[in-house]
DNA sequence: TGAAATGTTGGGGCG
DNA sequence: ACGCCCCAACATTTC
């Protein structure tokens, strides 16, 4: 290396503690003297790959985006070292940058999508080739996908032995802390100023029920981890499945925006054992950092699987007699489908830009088994409107649903929305909420409006297809309907 | 990280 | 006292 400059790459590491890519360029400045200069590039160029993730985030994933950067921008100004923000693709852009500032190395922490690791792959030997110190870390996960191999020697495609390896192997090292200051690259560097990127929505503003619900950036993150570990981890195991509860952790965004690790968070919970002695929830504990597992294994699978996203993990499925029904979609995505729990769900989701994981499942199931519409739709409207949307999590999730990824729920398992909601949203909290036509419906009827008499329907002042919409299917039929597609492929 | 259909069991009412 | 039926409640099977 010359005595240039270090650039950090940020990318899906939003965070300056624990950032093992900002350490290790700080451990060089503290060394050699050198400067540093943190950059982010938005690559905004939908290249003709098809390639989809940070390349061209949705809506929701922009907003957060937009949010998560100021953060990080304060936060390195307050270290010393300003970040650069750069539009384009990122190889020429970080070529640019080296050029302009006759830099010594580039450091980033590593991305799994397919798009990622063939672009990363590329502009690191380029680097090389030229002798500049091209150096990738893991900042993301707590296994390489490559560390974690079955006996025989390949990816797992199960989760529970993936987990139990995984549990089996040394923990994660503890988390390295910020560094506590960075000399800053004196030379000219210019910046785009974040505004002009127009990640925010105008007119109409979406994402205003977005900003009361959550505070991207790295002190959000530690914040929601710090609140989850004291007020939900104890009833965790039991309660993470209530979406009318407060139980679940909200982290998803957060990690996928590397604003917090994964190796953050297992040793939050390893504090919190420490720190509370005996009374401290062992099974909650374990479920949530189950969840993390889930994270994982859906990372190892795009990995290893790098057509995920867009094919039939199981090629049985590409037979499968989806169905065209754009109107079902529609009613789908637009929270009209008459079935209250798959309504709030997509409402909650629209408003929020977050949906609680359980009912995730539940609408899910709607789209693919109900109205027989190709995974990949509903993969690219939660992909849209999701704030934590990841194309690991998105893409392992959908096909999991729909029966045709790995480890997946076999087809036939249909969700009945109304058993769901009866029984995970038992006092109706979470749709009064988020279908509030219905609200005044009593219990009994509250997930089947349909089914509750005249007199109740009027004393509830509520008239089915003028409020609140009829359902679009029968499920029972539309139960028998999938069980039959499923036959046709079964035996292919 | 299902649901529905089908099968089994056991208590109580009743002749 | 006994057998029979009914039907929850639970278990098993099937999709």
């Amino acid at each position: 290396m010359g005595d240039g400059p270090v650039i950090v790459w940020f990318r899906q590491d939003l965070r300056i503690a624990d950032n093992p890519a900002l350490s290790a360029a700080a451990k060089a400045a503290g060394a050699d003297g050198r400067t540093v200069i943190p950059v982010f590039v938005l690559d905004d160029a939908a290249p003709d790959t098809g390639a989809k993730g940070d390349l061209c985030p949705g809506g929701a994933s922009r907003w957060w985006l937009h949010h998560s950067l100021a953060a990080l921008g304060e936060a390195l100004d307050d270290l010393g070292a300003p970040l650069v923000l750069r539009r384009g693709r990122a190889a020429e852009v970080i070529q640019e940058l080296v050029d302009a500032a006759g830099a010594a190395a580039v450091f980033w922490n590593r991305c799994y999508e397919p798009h990622a690791v063939a672009r990363d792959r590329k502009i690191k030997s380029s680097l090389q080739d030229q002798g500049i110190g091209a150096r990738s870390f893991n900042g993301a996960l707590l296994f390489e996908p490559w560390e974690i191999e079955t006996s025989s020697g390949g990816p797992y495609r199960v989760y529970t032995p993936f987990w139990k390896a995984c549990l089996a192997r040394p923990g994660p090292e503890a988390p390295g802390r910020a560094p506590e200051s960075l000399k800053a690259y004196d030379g000219k560097i210019e910046s785009e100023a974040l505004d002009d990127w127009t990640l925010l929505p105008d007119r109409p503003n979406w994402a205003q029920g977005f900003e009361d619900r959550w505070t991207p950036g790295e002190a959000g993150a530690r914040a929601r981890l710090g609140d989850f570990l004291d007020e939900a981890l104890a009833d965790y195991a039991d309660g993470r499945d209530r979406p009318d509860k407060d139980f679940t952790s909200r982290l998803s965004p957060h990690l996928h925006f590397g604003e917090i690790s994964p190796r953050q968070v297992w040793h939050g919970v390893e504090r919190a054992r420490q720190t509370s002695g005996s009374g401290f929830p062992e099974q909650g504990a374990r479920k949530f950092l189950s969840e993390i597992g889930w994270r994982e294994f859906c990372h190892h699978l795009l990995f290893h699987f790098p057509t995920l996203p867009h094919g039939n993990y199981n090629d049985k499925f590409d037979d499968f007699p989806w169905r065209n029904d754009p109107g079902g979609l529609r009613a789908w995505q637009t929270g009209q489908t008459g079935f209250p729990i798959v309504d709030a769900g997509m409402r909650q989701l629209w408003a929020t830009g977050w949906m609680h994981n359980r009912v995730r499942m539940i609408v899910a199931s709607f789209l693919t088994k109900d109205l027989l519409v190709h995974w990949r739709h509903g993969e690219a409207w939660f992909r849209d409107t999701l704030v934590d949307a990841d194309l690991a999590n998105n893409a392992a999730g959908w096909q999991w649903v729909a029966g045709s990824g790995a480890d997946a729920a076999p087809y036939f398992r249909v969700f009945n929305p109304m058993t769901q909601g009866k029984k995970f949203d038992p006092d109706g909290d979470y749709v009064r909420e988020w279908v509030p036509e219905i609200a005044a419906l009593p219990g009994k009827y509250l997930q089947a409006p349909w089914t509750a008499p005249d007199d109740v329907l009027a004393e509830a002042e509520l008239e089915l297809g003028r409020d609140y919409p009829k359902p679009i299917v029968d499920h029972k039929t539309a139960r028998e309907r999938a069980l039959d597609a499923y036959g046709q492929i079964k035996g292919s």
